[in-house]
DNA sequence: TATGATTGGATTGTCGACAATATGGCATAT
DNA sequence: ATATGCCATATTGTCGACAATCCAATCATA
């Protein structure tokens, strides 16, 4: 066996890519779980991260070291940094000069703004949506409420933050407007570490079925109240946040006015 | 003097930064031009770029190569390269695979994108500035919109684009809301991408004083009425745009039907 | 025993070098 | 003479290695 060179890649070794740096000698063959060009590695390690932050499985605060992401996607410290800019850049990750990466951690402050601009977008989302939406985009988006519904009703709670999530990200895909979209992917995924800050009771947001009537609104062709019913549903997701919320930090650092 | 270090930059190679790479020999002296730590210096690219494009300098579609920036900044390819992801991920640059970097061209659909989610932030921005600007600030704002009166009866096309467009940032800043603020710099650059595009002519919209009626409502507390007017300024600038605009592309590609 | 300095290990930041790809010029054939 | 294929050059993508920094445990000292 070579050295210990990549043996203790992390979990579990296997061997991933031990010298399968060269493109030119193997060019059909894949080497094991690459499957597309790098490009699609990097988009691989993007989503893994923001999959897993959307999911609650990475929680806020939690170290992202190059070393680990390395051996774990077979590839080299460029393109594990290379998506840390990406995922910092989308304020899902916080770079610390010297510090390395960690899932970045809303602050109180923050809260306040992420949930501004997202009763902001949203309500531009809906206007969009009601004068574009048609009948068979609202067919399925009430279909996916009604997976929304059953995951809750089930106490799967996992899958009912992500679908709940997804009908929002969902509307703004609906809007037609790839721009307020990615805004608002951006806010969602923060709002999704947000909670994962402020809900260590485990508690969930009961949510009614806000998000039926804002589609009826919708459907009738009613965009301003739809837009107050969203207005509405906002506030009170972020009311419940901050009510749990463990009065953020005492960090001391604040405590004494400076940082 | 000290060797060639910083002669120059550019257009020569002449070395630049022959081995002052070791950070510890020397702390206190500057080896030239860098003044601050490697974050600062990546600021500067950005900053150097970001200005250009706002100044009309750059031109979309220009190449920026590595090199160049590289020898121009003193910095390895490293850092240029990190400085041209921000850029993509701003889309004030175009990344293409192998290919290199340009400045970003903006096509007639991304303007309809654009222009409408820029409508729908100015709204809110405008909401939020009427409600929290003080006095002092809106007096700030009209100090502000004198220059660019002045700049405008002086046929000073540069500097009026530049202060137009700081009007409309500087409202962003008002609102309080750094996300916020965040996106409208985003749109706003890419606004003055899609008019170095249209505008071959030397046409520039003339503007009324639009700015000055939205300062007047603000100050009157009259939040919706701002928001109309607004909206209709921005849809008066998208319109003058389309007009102009030289029918987009016939690249061939389109035509086909692909890409 | 507690406080402070010091040193060793681990992690990040940056650079130079090599490989792969794209671009432009040149020769050749029709 | 134009078009097509090939080759040389230039540019980008990626990797490995070194230097700098940070973190934690150890040790000295009051």
């Amino acid at each position: 066996m070579p050295k210990s060179t990549e043996s203790l890649s992390t979990p579990r070794p296997g061997r991933r890519a031990p010298p399968p740096r060269q493109r030119s000698p193997a060019p059909p063959v894949e080497d094991t779980v690459a499957e597309g060009d790098s490009a699609d590695v990097e988009a691989r390690i993007y989503r893994a991260v923001f999959d897993s932050v959307m999911s609650q499985r990475l929680k806020p605060g939690t170290k992202l070291p190059e070393a680990p992401l390395c051996e774990l996607f077979g590839v080299s410290r460029s393109v594990a940094r290379k998506v840390l800019q990406k995922l910092a850049h989308d304020h899902i990750v916080q770079l610390r000069p010297n510090r390395g990466a960690i899932v970045a951690v809303p602050t109180r402050e923050e809260t306040r703004q992420i949930f501004e601009a997202r009763r902001a977008l949203e309500a531009a989302i809906v206007r969009l949506v009601t004068e574009r939406a048609t009948a068979r985009d609202l067919k399925a988006l009430r279909e996916q409420l009604r997976e929304e519904h059953q995951a809750m009703h089930r106490f799967d709670q996992p899958a009912w933050a992500r679908l709940a999530s997804a009908y929002h990200l969902r509307l703004a895909e609906l809007s037609g407007n790839p721009i307020l979209q990615r805004y608002l992917v951006e806010i969602v995924s923060r709002c999704s570490l947000i909670v994962a800050v402020h809900q260590p009771p485990g508690n969930a947001a009961c949510e009614h079925d806000e998000h039926e009537r804002i589609v009826d609104c919708i459907a009738r062709g009613e965009a301003e109240e739809a837009v107050k019913l969203m207005d509405q549903h906002l506030r009170e997701l972020e009311e419940h946040l901050m009510l749990v919320s463990p009065g953020d930090e005492k960090s001391l650092a604040k405590l004494l006015g400076l940082r």
